[in-house]
DNA sequence: TATTGTTATACTCTATAACTATA
DNA sequence: TATAGTTATAGAGTATAACAATA
């Protein structure tokens, strides 16, 4: 347990310096995140990011002054607008992808078939134990 | 890698539901458990927690209001301030520490040894790894 | 009438810089 | 002169509530 907490503020701790180096922030970063499956409306990043639209408007102004997206007319929705990646957008979007992909291939990519199916085989029983732990004490 | 994240994610979600039932927001509550050790001053805090001496101010003007801890004097210094828990903050602090425990318990309790020393062995794997991409990404 | 996004307002976390009181 | 903490100021994330435009 100590050691899950260790290794989750490990990467926190690194995630913070790619922030501040690349000036982004970890909202905005997970919104660009959402926005890897293609332009979506600002209620349906709210509802993905589980926060509130008011606070989608804030973080798609943000990343809207850095350049990294536009909001574009929907097709058939005239309230809604869709957040769309400019080309800066798209590559921070697909240096995000690479960089977490090169980071798994480095923590475990060395790893024996067999240590790592035992490891993801406990890491799905932890998650499982602990949704049920969650949803008992509801 | 995607199943750890989860894994960090749902505990995140937890920690936040919990915050709101409490009232507490994470930083206070990093902040208790850092008085866990006993009384401390604010710059001793501002260092652990790895946060501006103006930042822990703010905190514990916080969990003063909400009577989780005093400021008391200093007994040798007359500039510094030692912050210390209530018996309403201790009492949180002691809860924080045995909910910890019981979710290290029930999420791990029931392992068999040799699967938790193989799990623990490739997390301190990973994060002698991780530590070290840090370092040469430097 | 319901939904999308914004304006208005407020709270928290965070930081730097300047200042006061004490060492 | 150096240190502990606060005031001043500022930016970011978050929320609710009220409102406009559109469906």
């Amino acid at each position: 347990m100590d050691k899950l907490m260790a290794l989750s503020i490990a990467i926190s701790k690194d995630m913070a310096r790619y922030e501040k180096e690349s000036g982004l922030t970890t909202a905005r970063i997970q919104l660009l995140w959402e926005l890897a499956g293609g332009a979506t409306t600002q209620q349906q990043l709210a509802a993905a990011m589980g926060v509130s639209p008011r606070n989608v408007t804030g973080l798609v102004d943000g990343l809207v002054a850095s350049g990294h997206v536009t909001r574009e007319p929907h097709p058939t929705d005239r309230r809604a607008a869709l957040v769309t990646p400019t080309d800066s957008g798209a590559a921070t979007i697909a240096e995000l992808q690479s960089s977490y992909a090169d980071l798994a291939q480095g923590l475990f990519g060395h790893l024996e078939q067999r240590r790592l199916a035992e490891f993801e085989s406990v890491l799905d029983d932890t998650i499982a134990r602990f949704a049920k732990l969650v949803e008992d004490s509801l």
